[in-house]
DNA sequence: GCTTCCTATGAGAACGTTCGCACAATGACG
DNA sequence: CGTCATTGTGCGAACGTTCTCATAGGAAGC
């Protein structure tokens, strides 16, 4: 039986119980040192009639380990970083380790909050969805003072930290081939393309036909777009800017405008690419409401495969990441990286699947 | 700038280099005791020079609180654990909280690793969503100890903890009643139903008709099931058992066979009650499999309120429960408890809301 | 001028562990 | 019979904070 009062019970106490030191006391629970058979059961006979817990407060002050990763997600609400999260969930209490959860809603401050938050909790390693991936001050420093970092979805540039990514750009580059060779010609895209350094998506079209972009730390929906624009050069199509639809944020009002003025135009286009969940959940809404039929008035990939997808009408051809396969690896770096690791860095780069149904045909003829 | 080395500035180097003692330092940096405006600025000064960062490790040690929430999830990747950890989340976040997260994939061992765990590391106050509501010695022996508990989803009988829930029975009753009122007489159930300690369905539906058994302990789906014998019964109709799809486990090819048992009979239900995410989720595809239009073919009400049931070519009715709230409302309640709230038990249950879409009509005649 | 109160400071003891060290006892080896 | 290495034990010092206490200057009250 517990004891009434908050646990008090103390390695102390159990010491005095079995009639040994704290130090043996220690040994026996901690697992640790020598310890002969007899105070062992002592010790633990001890421990169990007074109920026992150990303290890893004390224990993490000393040793320096908490056995705690922090986790700095951007909304855990959404199913991206849910299912990432029961990877990193899954491999951390396999290994004993606890997650400690914040969300930054990809705002700079709050990460930055966070990221103080967790190492004050003095977390042994921290994953980490960057939002910002070209100051990023405070993780920098976290990484000079020593705290493992893996950075997940996208990479601040120049940071000394291991990362686990898709390979946007192929992803989108393959479904756009897919598209093109069904025999489109104006694709469409609604991509978030929040923040870009650089310069307006002028630039960056002009950029990536030029060559000069450097799409490594580029956000996922640019990497996506970079993908589309390579599509495009391959096949030798020229890229009408207009087909683009930039939502500029990262909501669904934004999306959905964006998406309205596309497949309203008197030149709609014949397919339409969206570069997330949440932009392929409001395109869906936008074509059903503008009563369009897939794939017939329009084909349609999806990026990130959401259940729906599956057992719509026409199922929808979506881009699958491997989410939890993601947390996993993530999590696997961080406790090598916690366990002495020394390597050099490693940038792991997932690859896509392509959940093939049946939202893409060859577009209505009507133009050429 | 900080330090090379690990972070090692301690209080004691901020004190040396501010010229006071350590004491003086540990009131200016901790926001405790007296201190002169000079020595403030000083030590201030000294601690932003060195990079310090305090050791909440340690702080928690002496202060016995860790400013920390366990939570323990049944499963994060689902959008309702999803959903109430990030309205746990954003409340802990506003106070400065942190949230040590655990999933239990329902299973009561890993629930009693998880807890032990939690416990271990200190947290001030756990949110769990208990996965066995009759005997759970952890939780019993946690509460006991001093923690403070919310339960979440469902309640264990007889455990000294607040919680916070749906009101299932009455959101079921009251979706049955429409289906009744639209003219339905047989209405068909999917539910997963997988433990029930008093025995059999048989027995249940016996018990809730003979008003014999108390539904504040049954998991949700049972509660679920619960209002929809007694919309059958305030309406004068017979309950047909084997109307009653009974997955037995949570699990999609589990919950895909018993739908499909129920929509190929011969005298199928005119009517479809489904009773979490994955229930629909999986009739959904069933019907689109066999064909059946909605609403015309068969009217469907689902529990859980997923987004693509907006954007479905007939949108379906569904009951919505407010999972951010609730996790909000689970948050709080922690938070006042281990601030010092003493008060009696309390139990918060939200009330749903039904989203009526165009999944719903009267039967075609065919049967009476 | 004497308390009394408030502000301010430092020394040192907590908090509950692990860890370094000293010291035995034991057995094996030569 | 020394000399090791191996196993086992307890004392006390860490770890980095907060907290209690003792001390003290100054303002206020009478």
């Amino acid at each position: 039986m517990a004891e009434k009062r908050s646990d008090k019970t103390t390695i102390t106490d159990v010491a005095r119980h079995a009639g040994v030191s704290t130090a043996t006391a220690g040994r026996v629970l901690g697992g640790y040192g020598y310890t002969s058979a007899e105070n062992k059961e002592k010790v633990r006979l001890a421990a169990q009639a007074l109920g026992y817990r150990a303290n890893q407060l004390a224990r993490s002050l000393i040793t320096g380990k908490t056995r705690t990763i922090g986790v700095v997600a951007g909304d855990i609400q959404s199913p991206f970083y849910a299912s990432v999260l029961r990877g990193i969930a899954d491999v951390a209490r396999a290994q004993g380790f606890g997650v400690l959860l914040t969300n930054s809603d990809e705002r700079l401050e709050r990460e930055i909050e966070a990221v103080q938050l967790l190492l004050e909790k003095q977390i042994d390693g921290l994953i980490v969805a960057p939002c910002d991936t070209s100051g990023a001050r405070h993780l920098h420093d976290a990484a000079a003072s020593g705290c493992p970092i893996v950075q997940i979805d996208r990479r601040v540039a120049g940071l000394a930290a291991d990362s686990v990514t898709l390979d946007n750009r192929h992803a989108a580059r393959d479904s756009i081939g897919r598209l093109i060779a069904a025999g489109h010609r104006r694709i469409g895209m609604i991509a978030e393309l929040e923040r870009f350094e650089f310069g307006d998506m002028e630039a960056f079209v002009d950029g990536v036909v030029a060559g000069s972009i450097d799409p490594e730390t580029l956000f996922p929906s640019w990497q996506r777009l970079f993908g589309y624009i390579e599509a495009h050069i391959v096949h030798g199509i020229s890229i009408d800017r207009s087909l683009i639809g930039r939502a500029g944020t990262y909501s669904g009002s934004a999306a959905r405008a964006a998406t309205m003025k596309l497949l309203q135009r008197a030149d709609r286009p014949t397919a339409l690419f969206t570069a997330d969940g949440l932009m392929s959940a409001v395109a869906m809404d936008a074509i059903t409401s503008l009563d369009l039929s897939l794939p017939d008035a329009l084909s349609l990939i999806c990026f990130d495969d959401l259940d729906w997808m599956r057992f719509l009408k026409p199922g929808i051809t979506a881009i699958a990441q491997p989410l939890t396969e993601m947390g996993e690896a993530a999590a696997r770096l961080i406790l090598s990286r916690i366990g002495g690791e020394g390597s050099a860095e490693q940038h792991h780069v997932l690859t896509h699947t392509l959940a093939l149904r049946g939202s893409v045909s060859a577009p209505q003829a009507i133009d050429a």
